[in-house]
DNA sequence: ATCTAGTTTAAAATCATTCTAAAGAGCCTT
DNA sequence: AAGGCTCTTTAGAATGATTTTAAACTAGAT
């Protein structure tokens, strides 16, 4: 049983990054802080950067991306691969797919069973699946 | 009915840009002829620019650039999304998902059958369905 | 309180890709 | 085949996201 609700957020949230194997720094818990409310999102190394301004830190450059990417790396956050731009992360990690529509750069999460892959190909010798990614790009019907 | 046997390669690659809308120069005769033979295989602008070195020809680097981008615009290439490092093109344009090995960055072409969609969510409103692609991350099993 | 390995920092470095301005080449018209 | 107009190519500079660097710092164990 978690002992959630008895804990201050700042322990609630450097007990998740050590659960993940990560040392509770300061900044990775006000990053963990931001990202990891439950709230499901899509972020990038400059929105996170924005918003850690908006909450009146500040995290240097170098830290945002090592931060997402250890994140990421510890199976926090999943990065989502839809251009070659920047890199997208998304804040919920449960199996689910994406409409992205380029025209705006949107990226909009589709429920997990609202996709039913009836048949995969099973995969190369020596190999497993390690994740099943559908992305169904659209765009807008007058274009 | 085509008369490509009666062409030379030079002048059947020069058609098929006329086709897609781009104007046959030197160089992109040459890049059509080098990728556009019905191979089916990956490239990049590094492993393209090799390719045109070992044939004997130069082409600077912005063109192969664009190049690559004008071609996936006409859709005589496909560019497929597996990571954020830099742009991978499909020379098969037909409908097809692929695996990514990410620890080789080895990516490998899935037969059209062999993915069954049983189930796809409708577009948002105003919007509509351009392509669905499908990208089975795979590791192997020893590790 | 002390120590040490892991972290953060600001700034420099990297690297793929795009942009720029000038030189060149299709191709239509004569 | 010449002229001309627009689209292309070129080399090099510029951009921008991300990584690396080396030095200053901190979490957590002793």
């Amino acid at each position: 049983m978690t002992q959630k609700n008895r804990m201050t957020p700042k322990a609630h949230f450097a007990e998740k990054l050590r659960l993940a194997g990560l040392r509770p720094t300061r900044q990775r818990v006000a990053i963990a802080a931001l990202l990891l409310d439950g709230r499901h999102r899509h972020v990038t190394a400059d929105s996170l950067t924005e918003e850690i301004t908006t909450a009146g830190l500040h995290v240097s450059g170098g830290t945002v991306y090592n931060t997402l990417n250890q994140f990421t790396e510890a199976g926090l956050l999943r990065r989502v691969m839809v251009h070659n731009d920047y890199s997208l992360f998304d804040t919920n990690t449960d199996h689910h797919h994406h409409f992205y529509e380029a025209e705006n750069d949107q990226l909009v999460d589709i429920p997990h069973d609202d996709v039913i892959l009836a048949q995969l190909p099973a995969a190369p010798d020596g190999h497993e699946i390690k994740a099943v990614d559908v992305v169904i790009h659209i765009q807008s019907k007058n274009s």
